[in-house]
DNA sequence: CTAGTGGTGTACAGATTTGTATACTTTAGA
DNA sequence: TCTAAAGTATACAAATCTGTACACCACTAG
């Protein structure tokens, strides 16, 4: 299947280069020159540059989900414990060298709005991420889950604007710091 | 003094244009038109589409900081009420009919992060405001006035993304709460 | 009144953008 | 093995982007 390969290719390069420097700061000629394909081949796959940029919000947001949802899946101690692992997967990710903030958010930047299909994608993104924290929250009764994720996705979104402004990892330690006591308090 | 007259008319049309579509999405030609000015002119004043940004982005800052201390100063009340009114300064910017997004972190997502003299430029507004938040606290005697000040801008730069993201006012309001129990805690 | 500054209008250079056309080669599967 | 799909290479079209050139006008301060 080495058709499949070139566009998971694609996907990777366009991925890695928008999250570096957002949608309109990137051509298609460079990505196709990154993945080591020729433009024919990336427009047959993708269409246009919107039809590429929609695939790999999706992918990003499916892949995102599915690993999140697995590293919490194995961690054992209950509620809390799980919570807060919500908290680590994000210290890892702006741990890595190439963190430049959340794709989600740069098109929200770039696109005006949620008025937008890309711009629905993005909001989707983060709708579904809520939705997950507020899934645990629910399943282990706490109280008022669906407020409770509301506010850990408010430390999270935070602390990913300051983990790119500079604050590094410190800013995802005082959120962790906030959000045991907002869970505590729920679980009460 | 007509002259400074259109110098102001670019800059803030500039700066509207860029806080609709970002700086990659906006040419310097739809800036002049925009403007009623000519493109010549622009750059006569700017040098460059970088030296325009600069200017805006500096000019924003500098003007938000300026409106947001004194709104926060006309507030009586003491130290609890003054820090939440900056909280009541982001709802009001989130009611606005053309609110999409922070300046500051749409430059930081589309030029590669704080390397740049940009990316710069965005930090330092991000940090600026911190230390204001950070100085309210100090001057009334908190606990722990950094660390205060830390955990109040993730929940106002969190409240950004999501009522960026079709939260609305949901986000600020639980933020709002937070900040409440958080800034009680540090002046006990 | 005159010199300098700032602004206008138009045209253009050169690079880059998205997207397509043509003609050829490779690969995968029945 | 043969066919259809997928990929390559190169060139090109048309728009748009940043930035400049040239010639001219309007105002204001010394």
């Amino acid at each position: 299947m080495r058709n499949s390969e070139k566009r998971e290719s694609i996907l990777k390069t366009a991925n890695d280069l928008f999250e570096r420097s957002g949608f309109n700061g990137i051509g298609v000629d460079l990505i196709a020159k990154e993945s080591k394909v020729t433009k024919r081949t990336l427009y047959k796959h993708f269409g246009s540059k919107e039809g590429l940029i929609k695939e790999v919000l999706l992918k990003h947001h499916s892949e995102m989900m599915e690993s999140t949802r697995a590293r919490i899946l194995a961690v054992e101690g209950g509620a809390k414990a799980r919570l807060l692992a919500c908290f680590e997967v994000y210290r890892t990710w702006f741990g890595k060298s190439n963190f430049n903030g959340c794709i989600f958010i740069k098109t929200l930047n770039e696109f005006a709005g949620c008025s937008t299909a890309l711009g629905q994608i993005a909001q989707d993104a983060k709708d579904g991420m809520r939705a997950f924290i507020a899934e645990i929250a629910t399943e282990y009764g706490a109280k008022g889950p669906e407020k409770l994720a509301l506010e850990l996705q408010l430390l999270l979104e935070g602390s990913i604007i300051l983990a790119q402004s500079g604050s590094g990892l410190a800013a995802i330690e005082a959120s962790l710091e906030v959000a045991e006591d907002l869970i505590d308090r729920a679980l009460a």
